[in-house]
DNA sequence: TAACTTATATTAGTCACTAAACAAAGTGTG
DNA sequence: CACACTTTGTTTAGTGACTAATATAAGTTA
């Protein structure tokens, strides 16, 4: 049987760095009193975390009367992980530091035709050469993410794909990627990673439970408490894009019926678009990826024009619906609205999903639900792809050189 | 600020007597594989349990070619707790022991047109003559645990009733409850309450992730992932009653529109019945408690009549769309039905729910996902209710008599 | 300059757990 | 029936992550 690793963040360096990121330039003292800790433990961690040259000390603060503050931050560089988002659409590549910085960025083409070993040999090189040109230290990289749509399997221990990019299917991707990169790989559900990268960008309060929506080609949702993502039992949890909304609505090809994603996903309403009438002035929306159109109509949409408002509105209505269903499931403080779905549109979503939490979640009467959009909506995915190569890097034990 | 506990169950001792309880008799070995400690840990922990008089020797097993096992049982009446379910219709009240045996059980009137302070004393004399009439001696028991629908209020430190039940609003029940007994008080979510129930008498898998779904005056649901219960942010979790199956349906008290539980929830079905000709052979249908209209209703389906198997039917199918979602948000491993809702009629609840499921889930392919009935249906919410206060209790040191 | 503050470090524990050796109580074999 | 071998459980002496209490360092204020 495999061996699964807890999945509890009670790790305590991982939580002081994960202050320290958050609020730098900052001393032990706020972390002691940040974490409940005391001071003789924050100043162990702190230790550890010094000699690791995971963070610096960078001078003092002015006196509050006793003796100053030591000032730490966070060594931005000294580690560094890829992201990669395996859309159906696109490739998107990050490198991000530890301070979940986007230091290099990359867009592929698409690989949804290509080989399973094409596309490892496609990834590996265009890993290769991101690093090449950002002159990164091979040494100082922590690993590769790799986001992707579910639904995932995980079992052999190893995640892979099931469906979306069906000729991956019952591939094992990570342990090829592994051979072929020589860096530790980790995959995860694009919503679930964007989620875990607003935390680590400081989006969120760290002790509240949020969710991200996820506006790709599809809808998908992750959930993270207390700063760990709930997967629930096969890293498939959040698929909110199949939350039916009309249950006598049109079946989907998942099986079930009325499914937020066949009225609200960006396929639906790009295609929408481009069946108006000429007089609706949506001429201009590309033929070419969904991305971009999507993109495009929400330009128009900014601009004024009533069509694509319309559209753009009206899905955003619904998946305001969806919204509402996640929120009386999951109870959270705050939802996260990210993914290429939002670039250029997110005002419209943000306005209708506030309002339909503001005056229709049950528990609206003992908490409000913020609504926030992504600190960085078209690379979520990507970068919480690499931020959890960080965390899964963090998480194992400094490794102090194999001595005996 | 108020410090709240930490929400994860890692506490090896209350482990340990879970895993007896669900495997008893059983023996020290068992638990070293069982948990992944090491023999001299579990010994630590058993003595511990023995010297509390929780866990007994009884015996030797048969031997396998060595030093044959000690077998342990749990102690069952070394505990006992009282469970009060706290629904809209009825007030249920349970004594339940250490292995989650319901040793007195009393049904009471309705609460909902009392004073707070009437309900209170109410129920402190409903408790104690429960207790006197058990023989049951008052240091043994762990507490009351109070099960009610929600939406819940947390705030002040004790939950707060803030709905159905209207003229406990903003009452500080736990508070009260706790003078008038002088035992202590843990109030949590029907629903919630239910799940752990099942977890308790072992109805689950200790590793899986599962939702229970109750059916009573309203729909809720509740989430136990690795044995220990998902509340949200609020406790307001799990709200399936309040997820939308119809965004054009009408509107429901809630403010959302299209409620499940405006379509599917006993007193709907209740109603339904109540209105068919005479010609249906309906004519039975109680006038009172909603509980028992529904029961009532079950009965007649199951002895053929068409008209009730018709309603039900629709009500099953319902909520089977509800399920689907729920488990596309949480990727559960299973589905418990429990509740005052399924007595008569779970099997037709049972097959729709799973044909629903095993056709339209997203992750039918990675994973099934089974229904079970719960192992208490009527008391799920009540017997729950009593293991959180056994868990409650557990879960403090063994309070070595104040020394010093 | 002494007295107070505030920030950090050290020391000596506690707690939950483990590794390794040991003891106890059976079974099988020559 | 003595001896090896299994299997189960215990003991002893740790380890790692944390804390309480005390010490030290480096300022400010009277």
């Amino acid at each position: 049987m495999i061996k699964v690793k807890a999945p509890l963040r009670q790790d305590s360096r991982g939580r002081v760095l994960d202050i320290i990121r958050a609020t730098e330039p900052t001393s032990r003292i706020e972390l002691v009193r940040e974490t409940s800790l005391t001071p003789a433990s924050i100043t162990h961690l702190v230790r550890d975390l010094l000699v690791q040259g995971l963070v610096r000390e960078v001078g003092q603060a002015e006196s509050t009367g006793g003796k100053p503050r030591t000032l730490l931050r966070l060594n931005r560089d000294s580690m560094t992980a890829i992201g990669v988002q395996l859309g159906a659409a696109s490739v998107a590549l990050v490198a991000a530091n530890l301070a979940g910085d986007i230091v290099g960025r990359q867009v592929l083409r698409g690989v949804a035709d290509l080989d399973p070993q094409v596309i490892v040999a496609f990834l590996a090189d265009a890993v290769a050469e991101l690093i090449d040109n950002l002159g990164l230290d091979r040494s100082t990289i922590a690993g590769i993410g790799v986001a992707m749509p579910g639904p995932l399997d995980i079992s052999g221990g190893y995640l892979r794909n099931v469906s979306y990019l069906e000729n991956l299917s019952g591939f094992a991707l990570a342990d090829e990627l592994e051979t072929a990169t020589g860096l530790p790989i980790v995959i995860d559900n694009d919503a679930t990673a964007a989620a875990v990268g607003e935390y680590w960008l400081g989006t969120t309060d760290r002790h509240a439970a949020y969710a991200t929506v996820y506006l790709a080609t599809g809808i998908g949702s992750g959930l993270v408490v207390n700063g760990m993502p709930y997967r629930g039992s096969s890293s498939n949890a959040g698929e909110l894009g199949h939350v039916s909304v009309d249950f006598r609505g049109a079946e989907c090809t998942c099986g079930n019926r009325g499914c937020l994603e066949l009225v609200a996903a960006p396929p639906v309403l790009v295609e929408r678009a481009r069946q108006a009438p000429p007089s609706a002035g949506l001429g201009e929306i590309s033929r070419g990826n969904v991305e971009d159109a999507m993109s495009q109509l929400g330009i128009l949409a900014a601009r004024g024009n009533e069509a694509a408002l319309t559209i753009i509105r009206d899905g955003a209505e619904l998946l305001a619906c969806g919204i509402v269903t996640l929120v009386n499931l999951f109870d959270v403080d705050m939802v996260v609205l990210a993914g290429p779905g939002f670039t250029s549109c997110a005002a419209i979503y943000l306005e209708a999903a506030q309002k339909a939490l503001d005056s229709r979640t049950l528990a609206r009467g003992v908490h409000t639900v913020r609504v926030v959009p992504s600190a960085s909506p078209r690379d979520a995915a990507a970068l919480g792809a690499a931020t959890l190569a960080l965390q899964d890097k963090l998480e194992r034990k400094p490794v102090a050189a194999a001595k005996k």
